[in-house]
DNA sequence: CCCCTGACACTTA
DNA sequence: ATAAGTGCCAGGG
């Protein structure tokens, strides 16, 4: 698994980066959301393919949850980092 | 060009 | 409420 950086990947990665940071802090985006601001609303998938693939410090991808509120994953820090950053950004 | 994988979401049992 | 199956899109090999 090659860490991609959002110019690496094509216009709708780079649109759903651009929409993860645009996420205010202590609000957190679905995949579905991310997707649909993307411009393809059943996109949620290559939303989370995608972000797997970035390594990008500048992308909050951990305010990026699933449609139930839990977390998929995380690639930097696992699941508890991404558990942990939300309980602190939510305040 | 074809096939497989994947941080999801929705429906049905 | 929980479990399993199916459909979707994009990227990588």
């Amino acid at each position: 698994m090659l860490k991609r950086r959002p110019d690496s990947f094509s216009k709708f990665g780079k649109w759903v980066f651009a929409v993860v940071r645009k996420i205010p802090r202590g609000k957190t985006m679905t995949y579905g959301q991310v997707a649909r601001a993307a411009g393809s609303p059943r996109a949620y998938r290559a939303v989370g393919s995608i972000l797997s693939q970035n390594y990008d410090p500048k992308i909050p991808c951990h305010r990026v949850v699933r449609a139930d509120g839990g977390m998929g994953g995380y690639n930097r820090g696992g699941v508890s980092t991404k558990a942990k950053i939300l309980a602190r950004e939510r305040a």
